[in-house]
DNA sequence: CTTGAAACCGGGCGTCT
DNA sequence: AGACGCCCGGTTTCAAG
């Protein structure tokens, strides 16, 4: 993972803001856009995906849509040697949407989705056996999710 | 957001699927691997699109590469009445990627990305007026962020 | 199905090392 | 010289009426 290389500069930036907004944009209007040939965006597109700067273009699919209507955050504190099981379980759990190893009392937290309060309890159970874990519904979304700050760069060393 | 019409059939989850996976892939493609002409993959999609199944196509984009090198997760416990006040904040703070109101006795989840501890401490700081905040430094991550199960559908009802 | 536009490929030019 | 980034032609493929 190169942080840094002639990779980031001012061009780069501007194609990514465009793709982070919609990944679906053609090569020739982002050339439009930043003021560049549409071989040019396509060459630095590659660089940017041969480099990991692009890990990937995802679609954002509601979970409501799919009767995913609950949410929840849980935190889990293993129980000991548990802590590469409790890994493995959320691996294998696609209710987890994301799941990160923290330092602190709790080693995990995760996102979960699930259809109903039964469907969440029926989640949970999947790791209880492991450690201990702390539910906390999700209410509302403030910051829903969003890429990194493309913008003001500040010092890059 | 309608859960049911006859929105969700198994051809626009093939195709979701496969959206999911590379957002950059275009109708032609799509229709060759669901068994459907170009034409029929736009306007499923169009509806999917409208009805809110599809909410955006988004590039992902690798905090390392853009130099935020460290991630954690800051739960955060406001004073009296300083709910609103911190859901401000997290949405004016480019750092924030991630903001949950949750129920429990922490009020928020945050997920935020910076570039070295001083940077960290300068946004925990941006929260401490309003509340009492726990951060925990992500580690690793068993489950980076994935989408919601669209395989096998359990009961729709 | 047809048309206009977009993506891919190869070649050639300018610049900075 | 060499390497790199860009532009310009070609052809194939894609998207909208």
């Amino acid at each position: 993972m190169p942080s840094e290389n002639g990779l980031i500069d001012a061009t780069n930036l501007r194609l990514l803001a465009e793709l982070v907004e919609d990944a679906r944009i053609s090569q020739a209007e982002l050339g439009r856009r930043v003021g560049l040939s549409a071989p040019a965006v396509a060459e630095r597109l590659a660089r940017l995906e041969r480099e990991g700067a692009i890990v990937g273009y995802r679609t954002d699919v509601s979970p409501a849509a799919l009767g995913y209507t609950l949410a929840a955050v849980v935190r889990m504190r293993p129980a000991p040697r548990q802590i590469p099981k409790v890994a493995d379980v959320a691996r294998a759990t696609p209710e987890v949407v994301e799941c990160h190893r923290v330092t602190g009392e709790d080693c995990f937290y995760m996102k979960i989705h699930v259809r109903s309060v039964e469907h969440l309890e029926e989640v949970i159970d999947r790791f209880t056996p492991y450690g201990q874990t702390t539910t906390s519904i999700i209410q509302s979304s403030p910051v829903p999710r969003r890429g990194i700050e493309l913008g003001p760069q500040r010092e890059l060393a």
